[in-house]
RNA sequence: GGGCUUGUAGUCCAGUGGUCAUGACGUCGCUCUCACACAGCGAAGAUCGCCGGUUCGAAUCCGGCCAGGCCCA
């Protein structure tokens, strides 16, 4: 009979949809962090994935007795929702009243949360998604600017002009995320700078930049340092003289060996100017437009690079040209090349910080622990701090304004905040008492929110705010943003480690293995998968390899899955038919006493699996269980004694089998929630399996499934041979079977009955072979 | 370019020193046996990325190389 799955499911999931399983009180506690979901557009199978790990050890741990505090939240501030609702409104947000265009990102968020929380359901994840916060709410706000306060009352974070990256096409500022790299052609231009006695070749991709250029450098190892140290150049066509300085990061075999530097062309250019303290000339502005007082004023910089080419030509200064391929940031939406600039912009300071963060992140379980080596490198390699003022709209607000009498910063007061100077009143300065007061208008970066999820959810449910959480799920490219910044909010704020472990999960790919994106037309939706193969199948493939194994999404996992489920369901209705009968409580038969061995072999083996986190082996642990021992050979026994034998026969089995049965059943509940629940109350239960507790062990070695091991190997042995002999058409009457040790009667009786063959022959021997006759 | 990581039958995956390398999907045989043909039983199919080393013995440890992924430059 064909099984409707979806039908069962929804049944559930109808059920279960106004319950909470939010059990948060009492001590022993199991909490997870969990990573809202960013608002930027369609469910993807990165959150069926990802947050189905987080399910499967949610429910495990409840099944173990813990309260599991499982919260929820949405990420709909920053870039990328502002992005996602002006594709999806057609609208342009910068244009727009600022309070209008705040309303619309949150009336689209908060639909498209709806929406998501509606499929989350369906897959029976039980977040406590009633007390589901968003980030874009004034109780994060909260939260976060608190957190900016303490920080800025701490010297931590601070105010100063910085590096900004600029796309002159989008006409706005970009972090270093939205920056992607391209190899494109180029053209090396090699220039003459002339001293009054001497002079030195550069070379440059940038000419058009030669009118910033500030100094020229030179890798203090090359030997033309001696003849050169201290002497001034000549700028060509713009006259004016600059210093040549030394870096060591500066290559001697790139080019001449010597570079100029330009305020700016590059981060490079940057890095040097900052290292350097050189001067600041700003000569193209943030539309791409030279302004310079000079020959290129008013040029865009690809005509700049062309004219100033001729010019410099013209005069001499060039000793030749060489096309090159070089990688070049390019903003990933318009592939322009970027533009670097200075501004000011908020920071928080974490270069002083970087011994301790390795160490915080020692203290940390890493699941698996050489990600531990990715937090460790990113911290290592950390060259500045940390940016987090964004000039965007939608994001958490810098509780700040600036007095424009005393030019002193005035931070909000901790009564006033969650605040947006934007819209408050203006106030007088606290210092200078001048009413002539600016609001900030920047926003935070996302990840500074991000950072304090533990937080948060320790404030929504009435923790201290820096209880230490029990797990962090998270995906591996994240590590650097997400996890770090975590790390080091719980380090400055706290002194202490935000969570225990942290489980780090990987990609999910097409089917061949390619990441799944819009633009190759490979995407697959999970609601897609859901209405085909089930929730359940689709959790089974979440399980399919290691969490943190980047996964491709393949047909036959699916197909496989949905086999499971219906084999689960195929099973219990053979055991839910059985006859009850009398049993005095002893198990005597020997496949029922082989089947408990093996449950209980198999119980310990996934509870170990359960604890690591390694859901994939306590999954294919589960399903050797079900399907090789319990199914294929176990229920196959039984056949023949449910039908033949006595009361007392048939209740033991049944006692058994029913036992065997649920026990599974829970070791899989925590992945196939919805089959488990169907199955539980096929076999006669009216609790939900998901209220049920861990199945306990038997005492060790009660059971020996070892004492049975030869009578499955002798059944394997003859079935084998007897399938060769039905292929092959050959006629046979009986088997000869060669063992070690020939088994007792009742057990010679099993195998017989069980294989429906009654002329056996046993003969003493090596090994075990099995020999058909005529 | 650097760091981390992966590379096992047509496909996906398990296996981290030792009998003929696990399981699944697919393929092929046989069987519609009273839970299940969305099934059962069986078969074929792998020089365990390549090269070298350690070892009595390596898919498993070490080194190099090649290819994919992620992060960073």
């Amino acid at each position: 009979m064909d099984m409707d799955i979806k039908g069962m499911e929804e049944k559930w999931a109808g059920t279960w949809k106004n319950r909470s399983f939010s059990r948060v009180h009492g001590k022993d506690i199991f909490s997870i962090d969990t990573p809202p979901p960013t608002i930027s557009g369609d469910l993807h199978m990165g959150h069926a994935f990802s947050y189905s790990h987080q399910d499967i050890v949610a429910r495990y741990m409840r099944m173990k007795g813990k309260n599991v505090l499982y919260p929820f939240g949405f990420d709909n501030n920053g870039l990328a929702t502002e992005r996602y609702v002006e594709k999806a409104l057609k609208v342009n947000l910068m244009s727009m009243e600022l309070g209008a265009s705040l309303k619309i990102c949150t009336d689209k968020s908060l639909e498209t949360i709806e929406n998501m929380i509606v499929f989350f359901k369906r897959m029976g994840f039980t977040a406590d998604f009633d007390k589901s916060y968003i980030t874009y709410s004034r109780e994060v706000w909260k939260t976060v600017q608190e957190s900016f306060l303490e920080l800025y009352g701490r010297g931590i974070a601070y105010r100063q002009d910085g590096m900004t990256v600029w796309c002159p096409t989008c006409r706005t500022a970009i972090s270093q995320i939205e920056m992607v790299d391209r190899t494109l052609g180029s053209e090396f231009v090699y220039l003459r700078f002339h001293s009054d006695d001497s002079f030195i070749d550069i070379a440059t991709t940038r000419p058009e930049m030669i009118g910033a250029c500030v100094a020229l450098a030179i890798n203090p190892e090359d030997p033309r340092m001696k003849d050169l140290e201290g002497k001034e150049f000549h700028i060509p066509i713009y006259g004016g003289k600059v210093k040549l300085i030394t870096d060591s990061r500066v290559k001697i075999d790139k080019g001449t060996g010597a570079e100029m530097i330009c305020t700016f062309g590059d981060q490079e250019d940057y890095d040097m100017w900052k290292t350097h303290g050189l001067e600041l000339k700003t000569i193209v502005d943030r539309k791409g437009i030279m302004r310079e007082n000079g020959p290129l004023e008013g040029l865009r910089i690809n005509e700049a690079r062309k004219k100033i080419r001729e010019l410099l030509k013209n005069e001499g200064f060039v000793l030749k040209t060489e096309s090159i391929q070089h990688s070049v940031n390019v903003h990933e939406r318009c592939d322009t090349p970027v533009e670097v600039s200075v501004s000011t912009q908020w920071y928080a300071r974490y270069m002083d910080l970087k011994e301790k963060l390795i160490e915080q992140g020692r203290k940390v379980q890493w699941h698996p622990d050489f990600m531990r080596i990715r937090y460790e490198n990113w911290v290592n390699g950390l060259k500045w701090d940390w940016c987090i003022s964004r000039q965007r709209i939608l994001g958490i607000p810098i509780p700040v304004w600036y007095c424009r009498s005393c030019n002193r910063i005035i931070p909000a007061e901790k009564s006033e905040i969650p605040v947006d100077p934007r819209f408050a009143d203006k106030k007088a300065c606290p210092h200078c008492g001048s009413g002539d007061v600016e609001p900030e208008r920047d926003v935070m970066d996302t990840w500074f929110t991000s950072s304090l999820s533990p937080t948060i959810v320790n404030n929504i449910y009435g923790f201290d705010r820096d209880t230490t959480m029990n797990a962090r799920f998270q995906a591996h490219e994240i590590i650097s943003t997400w996890a770090f910044t975590t790390i080091y909010k719980s380090y400055i704020h706290y002194g202490k480690i935000p969570w225990n472990d942290a489980v780090i999960s990987g990609n999910v790919f097409d089917s061949k293995g390619e990441k799944m994106s819009k633009s190759k037309g490979n995407v697959v939706l999970p609601t897609d998968i859901v209405e085909k193969y089930g929730a359940d199948s689709l959790r089974l493939w979440c399980v399919s390899s290691s969490i943190h194994e980047d996964t491709p999404l393949r047909e036959q996992e699916l197909t496989r899955g949905r086999r499971t489920i219906i084999k689960i369901y195929n099973a219990i209705k053979l055991v839910s038919s059985m006859e009850n009968g009398k049993w005095d409580g002893t198990v005597k038969l020997p496949f029922n006493r082989w089947i408990l061995g093996e449950f209980s072999e198999a119980l310990k083996k996934v509870e170990t699996a359960y604890e690591r986190y390694d859901l994939a082996r306590a999954r294919t642990e589960i399903d050797n269980l079900f399907w090789k021992h319990f199914c294929d050979n176990y229920l196959e026994m039984t056949k023949y004694y449910t039908q033949n034998g006595d009361d007392s026969v048939k209740g033991e089995i049944h006692a058994v089998a029913a036992k065997v049965a649920e026990g599974i059943l829970r070791m899989y509940a925590p992945i196939i929630p919805f089959m488990a629940e169907e199955a539980h109350h096929m076999l006669g239960e009216d609790t939900s399996i998901h209220d049920q507790l861990w199945p306990v062990k038997d005492e060790p070695g009660k059971y020996d499934p070892g004492e049975f091991a030869s009578a499955i190997q002798i059944i394997d042995g003859i079935r084998a041979e007897r399938s060769k002999m039905k292929s092959s058409r050959t006629p046979y009457s009986g088997f000869n079977i060669t063992c070690h040790e020939i088994p007792g009667k009742e057990v010679v009786d099993i195998i017989k009955n069980t294989l429906r063959e009654h002329n056996l022959a046993f003969t003493e021997g090596e090994g075990i072979a099995v020999q058909a006759f005529i």
